[in-house]
DNA sequence: GTCGATTTGTAGCGTTCTGCAACGTATCAC
DNA sequence: GTGATACGTTGCAGAACGCTACAAATCGAC
């Protein structure tokens, strides 16, 4: 329960238009001046503090087709950027991600069996040293995010609980900070997940989602709530997969029985098609290209387990759209219609009514937007809280 | 997307002041100062606006045992109320609610049977009619809320859907509005019984809550998440009666089959009692005192089904408190460790384990509390947003 | 190609609100 | 009573935004 004064005023007028530009991608001082309601000279000074902080950069326009004196195109600035961590079972993957969105640059590092704390970091800390020299040159990095498969107590990143990794109350983001000196912040997987289609992909503008990926190592998800990301608490958020679908004994990775992670798994479509093993998009071709009677009865039954755990989540929350990635949106893919009437059955009319269910569109640098979006959490919050223009800090030595 | 400006700064800082007394009840000015973060002369020209638009008071301070000269109390003016109405299945209830959570009066008007809306809506109005001399004289009506045991679309106070009234697309707020010539919101009942818990029972300071209400006519729920309300899209979340609970054959108000509303109701239990009817203090002191193996056996049958729906929402959600309220509420008073060790049992330890189950706390006034708590949002948010003044009939001040 | 209409950038001024510093005042402890 | 402490009060300065007037750039009509 804060009061402002002006330099609140100042900050948060900072903070509405980078956040504009950097959805938008860009926008010409005249659109900022409508969509925010501010004054033609506020927004020029605003725009004119972003551009001396090397935030934005300033265009001018290629035609417009309008009367009128054109006005300048604002566009995030190219160098500042993000670097995104995402250490998975079989490999540790490091991006640079721009504050436009775009993903400059990808490396995965695969391992040959499931990295600890200590290698997931020091592989990070490695490709990050290796990209130094061009990071100081091209780019301004204003932080690390890190999407980690697991429980992630939010605001000092300590990793809660990692079942796939085996890590258990692991400091992540701190060492990961002293090992390369930039500021680190960890979150959940699937809520960095959720918060990208939110802003990038299916569920742009929308202000209440429901976002569930399944992966190999079972189901995760988050949520967009009021326009906010819901993290809880602690952060620990969004475990649409430990819901309760059925009686069965089945039991899932967290030993819960009868769970929508129990039911649903991609390694039992892989099975019925006879696969070893196959990317999402190889997995949905081949989940459509069957006729066997035998797959059509597993992928029903993953349906409707499916489609209890999202008319819960549905009722509780009465979202706009509901995002599925990963084996997921290859169930949806397959078949739509049966979904949604089994969703419907479980769940209220007027509450289901209105949802859309959408795949999730951004693949596989969906990760890498989300965590980068993570890092630049603080910048779009406070564009004037960093120095302006410099880059960050020395490297420490390794752990 | 707004950006803000000078008028916006004052708003929210007398938005803010007034939040403040509101919820606490009373504060000296130095407080104020300290929870701002304002400094001393801005909070005593925020209080002296209030003051003059008549919706806070100052008085001397009583005795301190502070060094220091004493800082004026500032409390929440007693004149400034709400009126909050509640249909129900046999009775509408009208209430004068201050802004300070007293409940100044509480009218409970019977009906033969279940009111139509109209019957409702006159009812009310003809109830405000009543006090119409008095609110007059004595006080400043902000507006109205209205808590329905059913879905309520937000924005316009229009009921979707009032199983247990019989209500369908009825534009309630809309009737009450022309027939009083008050401003009127409505929602739903367990989202205000939420709110209210929140902010003046048993989730008091809290950011992430689930509220559950058992009743005779079913389930509903509420939640405040990351400190606001959680309504959804479109004012339909929360509602967890619907949460699939086991395979049974068992159907809810809604038709759906094994779900929270279905297995776990208050009429089995008045039934195995061997009770007519009982109020929620009656029904737990009954449970309580039982020793019948049979009763045990159905308050076990209902713990364990509401568990399953509590970790469900535990899962997802990651609260810090769960508020039980109604025949609920029973339920925990008899039980408490078999629902707590059976959530855990459904549930992430990271999760339920820094969970707090409570009873609701607010009792018979907790609707009352929680529509007028609507109906003054608006006065909370922009307290300047209204006509500045004095309410009618107030004596003249002294020179 | 010129002229008017339209839209937007730019510069200077005024308003509003908050912070700050100095001073006044009420209480407690001795 | 006297000093210390905490807070209210007053006047002034600074910061940010809106407003107005003017300049600039584009489109369309003739």
């Amino acid at each position: 329960m804060q009061g402002s004064s002006h330099d609140d005023v100042r900050r948060h007028n900072l903070s509405v238009v980078l956040r504009l530009v950097h959805r938008s991608g860009a926008a010409s001082r005249s659109q900022l001046t409508r969509v925010t309601g501010l004054n033609r000279s506020t927004i020029a000074a605003l725009v004119a503090e972003l551009v001396d902080r090397g935030l934005v950069v300033e265009r001018e326009p290629s035609s417009t087709n309008q009367v009128g004196r054109p006005s300048p195109i604002v566009s995030v600035s190219e160098q500042v950027v993000a670097l995104a961590v995402n250490p998975e079972i079989d490999a540790v993957t490091i991006g640079i991600v721009g504050l436009d969105g775009q993903v400059h640059r990808r490396v995965r590092y695969p391992t040959d069996q499931s990295p600890s704390v200590l290698e997931a970091v020091n592989i990070a800390a490695a490709v990050i040293d290796g990209m130094r020299g061009e990071l100081e040159a091209r780019f301004k990095v204003v932080g690390i995010g890190v999407a980690v498969p697991g429980l992630v107590r939010a605001h000092d990143g300590l990793v809660r609980h990692a079942p796939h990794l085996g890590w258990i109350d692991e400091p992540l983001a701190e060492m990961l900070e002293a090992a390369t000196g930039y500021p680190v912040l960890a979150a959940n997987d699937a809520s960095l997940g959720a918060m990208a289609e939110r802003f990038f992909g299916a569920g742009k503008g929308i202000t209440d989602l429901i976002y569930l990926n399944g992966g190999a190592s079972g189901i995760g998800g988050g949520m967009i709530v009021g326009g906010a990301p819901a993290g809880g608490i602690a952060g620990y958020a969004g475990e649409f997969g430990h819901t309760r679908v059925s009686d069965s004994e089945r039991v899932d990775s967290a030993g819960i029985r009868g769970t929508l992670e129990a039911e649903v798994t991609r390694r039992e479509l892989l099975e019925v098609l006879g696969l070893a093993g196959a990317d999402a998009d190889e997995l949905e071709q081949a989940l459509r290209a069957s006729t066997s009677p035998e797959v059509r009865a597993e992928v029903n039954r993953q349906i409707d387990h499916l489609a209890v755990a999202l008319a819960g989540a549905i009722n509780i929350l009465n979202p706009q759209v509901v995002v599925l990635g990963g084996f997921l949106a290859a169930l949806l893919a397959v078949d739509a219609d049966r979904l949604r009437s089994a969703v419907a059955k479980h769940s209220l009319d007027a509450a289901f009514g209105t949802v859309r269910l959408s795949a999730a569109e951004l693949g596989s640098n969906l990760l890498m937007i989300g965590a980068a979006e993570l890092a630049f959490e603080g910048l779009l919050d406070d564009p004037a809280g960093l120095p302006a223009g410099v880059p960050a800090g020395t490297p420490a030595e390794s752990p």
